[in-house]
DNA sequence: ATTACCTGTTAGACGCCTCTAACAGGAAGG
DNA sequence: CCTTCCTGTTAGAGGCGTCTAACAGGTAAT
């Protein structure tokens, strides 16, 4: 019946070739080659050979030099697409909050990859936030109220003061500043923002992570910390930003 | 200083390569061709011009017929994506509770193009759990505890029963089989499991969007719903999985 | 009717990433 | 010393996705 459908795995080019044109659809009776090399910001002569290779896979119907369609398996796949795409967009800017355009460039990417585990599971928290009365009512207002994860809203909320953060650690606040050669502890917040936090994110100082304090130079900095088996050197203001448990 | 370090962005594979090179540099003291072969499962004439091309880029000091390492800059790369890999895996296995080898295997293709932003939030996110007071301190217990989250968990917490869901919801529960034609809803939760809500989802009905029912057949089934503007049929069992608050 | 323009197609090229197959170099064993 | 085997390199090929440049076909304007 299905004509003869190529089956082949589409890339994730062509999803967004689908994507696209299903997009377009929504707004618009025709997608032209035009509007979709618009759309994916490509030259009209990249489009032509896509749509054949989506069109021997029953993708679309192409009539040459005229107007493009979805089949209806070429629809469905488009829609799957497009359903992670707008939920991975509520997930970045609803749940994470990222701005929507940052948000919509990692969704853009992460479509065509995610499994159907993680869409599975990403859906099943936005019904446990909405659905379930045991769900804290207001826990991403209470998210994103916090200072921690906005250093710009003041005042925090009365309960998440520096004594009960004190005491919800055991002890008062600790970086790696403060610790001596030999300790080690847990790291529970990168307490910097901009690029001090970036680039000791992509040190590797996460959240949890151990980390051990190996040496400090004479001059009182920098301090050498061992982390995954690596060795690394932070500067004062790095180290002090790094607040940790001791272990 | 830097020799000449041609500065071209580093694509998703050799990203991929670098961070297998820093995983065997921290089991063993070298690195091998056939090694790295090994653990990207790729062939060993795949491996040889990736390691000039990082080479030429200075980010590994490669002895041909030699050992392999990686320079300052290459091990800088290297732990910047192994990062957003441990991250990620813990946010999917943690937060989203899945599978170990799942959240591996997302994490292993989201971890080349997730941003900075994104990396930033999802930081945050534990760093709020654990270190703000202010969070729900059980909420990752409540929200895994959940009947909504995980079919099988017996009981469900007993705040969470179904009537407390119905007057959370505001009336009876209501799936899109309850909705006459013409009448609309938005969608709280897919109460379904396995492939039937996975075509769901697929079918892009995620929470909170809008569902107008347009006509049923006359046998009771299957239920057309328009949906983002597209027309889908359900059938009887789908239909009835679709929970919803009419609007 | 002729021309100009707009749109889409095709061909050729390039970069990336992979494969296979042939080759090279070194170590161990006979 | 020669052979064997293991490892790594190289060359050639192919797929994908993009580009540019040349070409084709239709519409609109003069």
């Amino acid at each position: 019946m299905n004509s003869q459908a190529a089956q082949v795995a589409l890339t994730g080019a062509l999803e967004d070739y689908l994507e696209t044109i299903y997009q377009l659809l929504q707004q618009q009776p025709f997608a032209r080659v035009r509007d979709i090399a618009q759309a994916r910001d490509v030259k009209a002569g990249s489009v032509s050979p896509a749509l054949k290779r989506l069109a021997d896979m029953g993708m679309v119907r192409y009539v040459q030099r005229e107007y493009v369609t979805l089949t209806d398996e070429g629809e469905r796949e488009a829609r799957r697409v497009y359903a992670r795409h707008r939920l991975l967009i509520r997930f970045f800017t609803e749940i994470l909050r990222m701005p929507v355009e940052a948000a919509e460039k990692d969704a853009c990417h992460i479509e065509h990859t995610l499994s159907d585990e993680a869409m599975d599971r990403m859906v099943r928290f936005f019904e446990y936030l909405s659905a379930c009365p045991n769900s804290p009512p207001d826990f991403l207002e209470r998210f994103h109220g916090c200072s921690i994860v906005h250093a710009d809203v003041t005042p925090c909320p009365h309960e998440c003061t520096a004594e009960a953060r004190q005491s919800l650690a055991g002890g008062p606040p600790m970086s790696v500043f403060d610790l001596k050669p030999g300790e080690s502890g847990r790291v529970t917040q990168v307490n910097a923002a901009g690029a001090i936090r970036q680039r000791l994110l992509d040190m590797g100082i996460l959240p949890d992570v151990r980390v051990d304090l190996e040496r400090v130079a004479p001059a009182g900095e920098p301090v050498w910390i061992r982390l995954d088996g690596s060795q690394l050197a932070l500067r004062r203001q790095e180290a002090q930003a790094v607040m940790v448990n001791r272990t």
